[in-house]
RNA sequence: GCCCGGGUGGCGAAAUUGGCAGACGCGCAUCACUUAAGAUGAUGUGCCGCAAGGCUUGUGGGUUCGAGUCCCACCCCGGGCACCA
């Protein structure tokens, strides 16, 4: 009978949902297991391989804790504010909303073409004002809280796509989204305090099972510094300079200051500057140079003096001088710093370059006259000589009256944005209350319908032309007042997805406390590399937060988190329509079956690696399955007919390999470990029903299809008796209680998998020459005794004695000549 | 510069943690089936060599009876951070 793939795939797809197999229980006695991918963003793209891979990594997991037992949920839904959507509608007219109905079409069909076990029911849209309602509502706990405030800030402007951006959406002085320049502007824009809780996110990482990759790179993001601030009198007025410093044991080396061009004081102290106009030159300089040519790597140092202006050094009392250079960042530490030549590489090259004096004041391993960071024993340092340069930061800091202070370059979150494809933030601007939230019960503030889509040139979100939005009455004292036109940035709605996962048609709230206690937190959470320190970060500082007001059982979000590497087009460039290297999973599922597409995403490479599509790398997923389907419908017998021992363990060898291989992710071996028990079926061999059901079993998670059709027929023949072939009947359908994935995932039996022979390995001088085989704790000198006996052992020999025999029981021999 | 990964056949990759390097798959070759092609099946396939044998996991050194695996130095590739005080 042939594999006749696309009517059995749709035949129990549509099985699965008619059952409701899939569908998480919310008050179930088994144990709760959730296990979440990072939700779609609906691009007009399309669906393309690569998106797959996490899907299906995650549904095999899933699969395979149901079969252990478990209730599970595996939820869906669409990331489905964002701004291709809005460029999109802007090009066309289209309405975004529209425009995400047609995508999330697209994708929902794709989704299911391939089996996936997700929970439908429980979907969910960002962009559904029934679902954004709660962002909303979020947001108004932040603000409640503090934790949402307004602020004049420098914002980083992509030129391109007109919007603000975050720091994190910056990538090297570039829009993360586009590639284009950015620039700085000055904007008023709401923005959420996570800095309130970068040491929460730092502790917090500890306990988490994360990839170790993914905590170095929040902990880099989250930058902690430890150090003192510490005061330097200026000899001119009552004003001082506050220096941050890692370093304050080196302070008898600080032989001058340097403030960042834009430092507050520069403008205080312009009266007492003598050489004005070259400092003011010198600002507009820096000023005048973007942010990535000011940092970039081997740039010399520049600066200007203070002419006139001095401090003095509070640990030696030496006058010394300030400069300005463009090395030192306003928005890092206090803007300011005390150099020590002799042991930071950076003031080193501009002392050098300005010819200010290095003072060492650590014994330093190098030659004199180079730069020592490292640690060391204090010298020339007064009270302090002799004293180690760790105890000394502590010492000197308290003596000189500083602060420790702890710095961390995590910054506030810009939040707002000022176009049409977002959360309207929910606030009401009113003149004589200030800002005022719009009350809770009046949620959702839905987005408006507008006719034109494109951001205003005053840099003004579209909704601020929608007159009959924006006037609204204050909640407050019911005077005029206008609303909020900015929109939340496209992380908003992320930020607290896998929450509504577990309710998600609550219209009460954002989901019930007693479903969020029976399903969170998240067990497994799968997703992309570059959404580490940007999604992960915000939405685990969401969740600490609701966690904090008492909203929500965990502190963390997610257990475990891993990350899948991308599937790059042929060749390995990244796959986008406008390379037009897209490989769409619509024809390859035809063609091939969506069995084969799974089973040959999951053994192309090892799950966490990018890798580059290979268009024939299908055929040999395909060519597996077509065997598998051949056996299972020729060969299967009843248990009492034959019981190849060789087979059978095979078997249990190939179900712990698989069994331990999902569990760690490395499907590819685990295939490859199915592909190895099906060679052995060889070409003749019957295989009893017994043995087959098993392997039917764990191959279920990675081909379900096949796999279901498989089983049924073997649980429909079981009943009759012992007919050799399975007679051409009509494809069966069977009640989901004798599902193949409802079915308990086999053990392996310990004892078959240890065999009684081995395989000795016989070397000499470490060289392999030949292999006997043995059994089982085999004593030296009779393995000895028969190592000797083969031919090629005795050629290297080559007549000599062994001076030494190295054994290794049940595994090697090695006669040293 | 710093921090993570990684470097193994023509290609994607394995390697029970120090014990037969190259499992599994793709590709290729030969054969069978076929009028033929395709599909399928069988056999072979790291490199040099007719063979015996030798060589082989980025490079160089080391530890060890034995190293892809451990140690030291270096070279390349990918990712992250970066005048962070």
């Amino acid at each position: 009978m042939k594999y006749t793939f696309t009517a059995i795939e749709k035949k129990w797809q549509k099985e699965w949902e008619r059952h409701g197999l899939y569908e998480a229980n919310d008050r179930s006695k088994k144990k709760k297991w959730y296990s979440l991918f990072e939700f779609p963003y609906p691009s007009g793209d399309g669906l393309h391989v690569g998106h797959l891979r996490p899907y299906i990594g995650m549904d095999i997991i899933s699969r395979k804790r149901r079969m252990e037992g478990y209730n599970v949920l595996f939820p869906i839904g669409w990331d489905a504010f964002g701004l291709p959507t809005e460029n999109y509608a802007i090009k066309t007219g289209i309405a975004p909303h529209i425009v995400t109905k047609k995508n999330t079409d697209t994708f929902r069909r794709q989704i299911k073409s391939i089996g996936a076990s997700l929970d439908w029911d429980r979907e969910i849209n960002t962009s559904d004002s029934k679902y954004y309602r709660w962002t909303q509502w979020m947001f108004l706990q932040f603000l409640k809280h503090d934790l949402a405030y307004k602020a004049e800030i420098a914002i980083n402007w992509c030129l391109s796509c007109k919007i603000g951006l975050a720091n994190e959406e910056v990538v090297g002085g570039k829009c993360e989204r586009c590639g284009s320049d950015v620039e700085k502007r000055t904007k008023k824009q709401w923005m959420l305090k996570i800095t309130a809780y970068a040491e929460k996110l730092l502790d917090g990482l500890e306990k988490l099972d994360f990839l170790k990759e993914i905590k170095t790179q929040q902990i880099n993001w989250i930058g902690k510094s430890e150090g003192a601030e510490l005061k330097f009198a200026l000899e001119n007025g009552d004003e001082s300079i506050t220096v941050f410093t890692t370093r304050p044991d080196t302070i008898f080396g600080a032989t001058y200051l340097v403030l960042a061009p834009e430092h507050n004081l520069v403008y205080k102290l312009a009266l007492h500057i003598k050489n004005l106009p070259e400092v003011e030159a010198y600002q507009n300089f820096t000023r005048s140079i973007s942010e990535q040519d000011r940092v970039a790597e081997g740039k010399e140092k520049t600066g200007v003096v203070l002419g006139g202006i001095f401090a003095i050094n509070p640990a030696t009392g030496n006058r010394i001088p300030v400069w300005i250079a463009d090395y030192v960042m306003a928005h890092v530490g206090t803007g300011a710093i005390m150099a020590v030549p002799a042991h930071d590489e950076r003031d080193f090259e501009f002392a050098k370059k300005f010819q200010l004096p290095i003072v060492q004041v650590i014994k330093s391993e190098t030659v004199v006259g180079e730069c020592w960071t490292g640690e060391g024993s204090l010298i020339d340092s007064g009270g302090f000589t002799g004293m180690s340069s760790l105890e000394a930061r502590r010492a000197v800091t308290k003596f000189l009256g500083g602060k420790l202070k702890t710095h961390y370059k995590l910054r506030d979150w810009v939040f707002s944005r000022q176009r049409y494809w977002g959360e309207p933030i929910p606030v009401i601007i009113c003149a004589s209350c200030g800002y005022v939230p719009v009350p809770e019960k009046n949620l959702p503030v839905v987005l408006p319908k507008v006719k034109n889509y494109k951001p205003r040139e005053d840099g003004e979100s579209p909704l601020a032309s929608v007159a009959s939005w924006v006037k609204v009455k204050c909640p407050k004292c019911k005077g005029p007042a206008e609303r909020e036109t900015d929109t939340m940035p496209n992380w908003a709605g992320s930020s607290w997805y896998f929450l509504r996962y577990a309710d998600s048609k609550n219209k009460h709230a954002f989901a019930d406390t007693k479903k969020l206690e029976a399903w969170m937190p998240v067990d497994w959470y799968n997703g992309g590399m570059e959404h580490v320190t940007l999604h992960l970060l915000y939405s685990r500082f969401w969740n600490l937060f609701l966690y904090d007001i008492g909203e929500v059982p965990t502190a963390e979000p997610y257990k475990k988190r891993t990350a899948h590497g991308l599937i790059l087009a042929e060749g390995g460039a990244k796959m986008s329509k406008s390379k037009g290297n897209v490989v769409s999973p619509d024809g390859l599922i035809k063609e091939f079956g969506a069995d084969a597409l799974r089973v040959y995403e999951m053994f192309m490479g090892p799950f966490d690696q990018a890798i580059a599509w290979d268009p024939r790398g299908i055929l040999g997923a395909s060519r597996f399955l077509e065997r598998v389907w051949n056996i299972g419908m020729t060969r299967i017998v009843s248990d009492s007919e034959s019981a190849d021992k060789e087979l059978t363990t095979l078997l249990h060898k190939t179900i712990k390999k698989v069994s331990e291989d999902i569990e760690t992710m490395s499907f590819n071996t685990a295939i490859s470990a199915m592909m190895i028990f099906i060679n052995g079926c060889g070409s003749e061999k019957k295989i009893p029903v017994s043995l087959w059901s098993l392997f039917v079993r764990i191959l279920a998670p990675f081909a379900p299809h096949v796999a279901e059709e498989l089983y049924q027929k073997l649980t429909t023949k079981n009943s009759r008796q012992k007919t050799r072939k399975i007679s051409r009947s009509k494809l069966v359908v069977v009640s989901s209680k004798s599902s193949v994935h409802l079915a308990p995932w086999p053990s392996f039996n310990p004892k078959l998998i240890t065999e009684e022979t081995f395989e000795l390995i016989i070397q000499v001088n470490g060289k392999f020459r030949g292999t006997v085989t043995l059994p089982r704790g085999v004593g030296e000198s009779e393995a000895k005794e028969i190592a000797l006996k083969d031919e090629k052992v005795l050629r290297a020999l080559d007549g000599k004695q062994s001076k030494k025999v190295v054994f290794v029981p049940d595994r090697l021999i090695n006669f040293i000549i």
